[in-house]
DNA sequence: GTTAGGG
DNA sequence: CCCTAAC
């Protein structure tokens, strides 16, 4: 079949009509249609207004309809003070004290967001069993959890490192953990949490607190518990070579944290697991319904701006005198942005319609932590061009209150995959250009199944037919499938960053197993069942260009179907002949019309017979003998 | 890059 | 759907 001519597909008739859609023909193939592209769009659109119900899931957003939440990013002077703070852990973080306040407000934050990120931990209990040797407290730290009275429970993550923070943070004592006697885990601290607040007094090690009752906290299992404080141990060592004690101090209570968060999102382990081989960036912090709080106001302490050893300077100016410059300033220039909300990017969910709410949920959460279980870098916009230089003040970067800040965005971005923001922060009502539209789809999993209207039985075959010239559109908004490259590549970044060589052994092992595993899942494309309308398009297809032309089959009925390769028609087409000789009682799924099992069968056996005997001219005419 | 066929 | 040998 290598050398198909032209010739010989007009000889077959079935062909012809494929390849020249305007040479009338006496066939009814013919006449039912042809494989242009054109008539095959109208029945793409149609199959997929019915088959993609995820449209209605526009965006999976972590809900900002929280209130503020409180975060510290990045600054040099506020480095120092974080790390100031560390060492007598008595320093207090308060946002409260912001003098200047240049809000951003993002009052376009969408507000309808269909899930939110609870902190509680019950619930996900049977994923946190999955990661139960995930380090806690290396990653994402649970300062709190949902208050379940709070009618703006805002999720608060703290996005931390306790591995590697990269940049400056890595010289800070890194994330804590610890649990209270009754093994109630308790929230482990890190760099970045002291500076969200959660920097309260903090107690010593044996002063343990527990979450509040309902909160969450008596919902954490006892493994989870066992597994905190292995962390925690080990965690300690490894966190505070540098200052002994002090990891005692920077335990994070519910109510501590609370004081100036109204809450926090509460990320699975094995999230943070992800988190855990590269920080977020300090400022990571928080990412939670309610926003950001971004308040370089802290950065009063003077010693904090250029004591911390290794701190890099800004060139040419160094970064005392810089800091301490801004500092004597007065608080009043001191940036104040609010981060309205990080938004999870367009998350792709495919559930069946007898999924449970619980597996929703599950699955929603997985999707959630794949995209921000990947690493991420914070990129700072603005006036819609990306801020490079890290090392920059804000003040010479031109962020300061008395500048125009609406231009000012933040990006979650995967890792390495740069050109995928992953998360697009908004809080200004300024300029477009500073937010950019992820686009993102969370990457499909087995546990992700195609929500399918299995809602065909309203198109009588006669309408099939006549919709069959179409060709189906890819269902660009209702599975993941062209995106998963890309995501792929964030999870083999994310696996490679299991060979961190800061972890400590456990977290290597576990999290290596745990991470691959996902990778692997994740790179499994979706099962997409192909709809009544793809098999009668693929059937049409097959009858005028026969089996073993899978790629023009491809592109003649389902070019615009991006997640179906020729080679799923292929299968599928292998599938259909085995469907259609077994018994109906044996069949499977999504029942295809007897109608057209028994036209695979013809056509299956047309042309088997035709590669059988290739040299058999047939002359179009008879070939309509085959009424498809 | 396609096909074909087993997994 | 994946994988892969074979082309």
């Amino acid at each position: 079949m290598s050398s198909d001519t032209s010739s010989e597909k007009d000889q077959s008739g079935f062909v012809k009509e494929c390849q020249d859609a305007n040479k009338p023909s006496k066939s009814v193939i013919s006449d039912e249609g042809s494989c242009d592209k054109s008539g095959f769009s109208r029945l793409s659109s149609q199959t997929n207004n019915k088959n993609c119900g995820l449209k209605e899931f526009p965006h999976l957003a972590i809900d900002g309809d929280a209130g503020t939440a409180s975060i510290v990013t990045s600054s040099t002077c506020l480095e120092g003070f974080i790390a100031e703070k560390l060492v007598d852990g008595n320093s207090h973080f308060k946002v409260e004290n912001v003098t200047s306040t240049v809000n951003l407000d993002s009052s376009d934050y969408p507000k309808h967001s269909n899930f939110k990120l609870h902190g509680d931990t019950s619930k996900g209990k049977d994923e946190l069993h999955k990661f139960e040797k995930v380090p806690i407290g290396s990653g994402i730290d649970m300062c709190s959890f949902e208050d379940p009275l709070d009618d703006n429970p805002p999720a608060l993550i703290s996005l931390g490192g306790n591995a590697k923070l990269s940049g400056y943070n890595d010289r800070i004592p890194c994330s804590l953990l610890s649990k209270s006697r009754d093994n109630v885990p308790v929230v482990s601290r890190d760099d970045d949490e002291n500076s969200y607040g959660c920097t309260h007094p903090i107690n010593t090690k044996t002063k343990s607190f527990r979450l509040k009752t309902g909160i969450g906290d008596n919902r954490i299992s006892k493994r989870l518990a066992s597994n905190f404080q292995k962390v925690a141990e080990k965690t300690k060592d490894h966190t505070h070579s540098n200052n002994d004690g002090d990891w005692k101090r920077t335990y994070c209570s519910k109510r501590n944290c609370n004081k100036h968060q109204s809450s926090q999102m509460n990320i699975p382990f094995k999230k943070r697991k992800l988190f855990n081989y590269r920080s977020v960036s300090n400022s990571n912090g928080l990412i939670r319904s309610g926003g950001i709080y971004y308040s370089p106001e802290n950065c009063m302490n003077q010693d904090g701006c250029g004591s911390p050893p290794g701190m890099h300077k800004d060139p040419g100016m160094p970064s005392l005198e810089a800091c301490q410059h801004q500092t004597l300033r007065s608080r009043g220039s001191h940036v104040n942005l609010r981060i309205k909300s990080f938004r999870v990017p367009e998350l792709f969910i495919e559930v069946p319609e007898t999924a449970t709410i619980g597996s929703l949920k599950r699955t929603v959460m997985d999707a959630v932590t794949a995209v921000l279980g990947g690493e991420l870098h914070i990129g700072v916009f603005l006036q819609g061009k990306k801020v490079k230089d890290d090392s920059k003040t804000l003040l010479q970067t031109g962020i300061s209150h008395q500048n125009e800040l609406d231009a000012l965005g933040f990006t979650l971005e995967p890792n390495s995959s740069q050109s995928l923001p992953i998360v697009c922060a908004a809080h200004s009502p300024g300029p477009k250009a500073d937010i950019t539209q992820p686009v993102i789809r969370y990457p499909s999993s087995p546990a992700v199944i195609h929500q399918r209207i299995q809602g065909n039985s309203d198109m009588l075959p006669e309408h099939q037919v006549t919709s069959l010239g179409s060709h189906f559109e890819n269902d660009h908004d209702s599975a993941p499938s062209p995106v998963n490259a890309s995501v792929e590549k964030g999870m083999k970044d994310s696996k490679e960053l299991v060979t961190v060589p800061e972890m400590d052994e456990e977290l290597a092992m576990v999290p290596v197993h745990q991470k691959s595993k996902r990778s692997e899942i994740v790179q499994r494309r979706i099962r997409r069942p192909f709809s009544v309308d793809e098999v009668e398009a693929l059937v049409q297809a097959v009858e005028k260009l026969g089996t073993g032309r899978w790629r023009d089959v491809k592109v003649c009925a389902f070019d615009n179907a991006k997640h179906r390769t020729y080679v799923d028609l292929k299968d599928k087409w292998k599938t259909l002949v085995h469907t259609a000789r077994i018994s109906p009682q044996q069949r499977r799924g999504e029942p295809v019309p007897q109608e057209l099992l028994d036209r695979v069968l013809v056509a299956h056996a047309y042309w088997s017979h035709q590669q059988t005997k290739p040299q058999h001219k047939h002359h179009p005419e008879t070939e309509t003998v085959f009424s498809f």
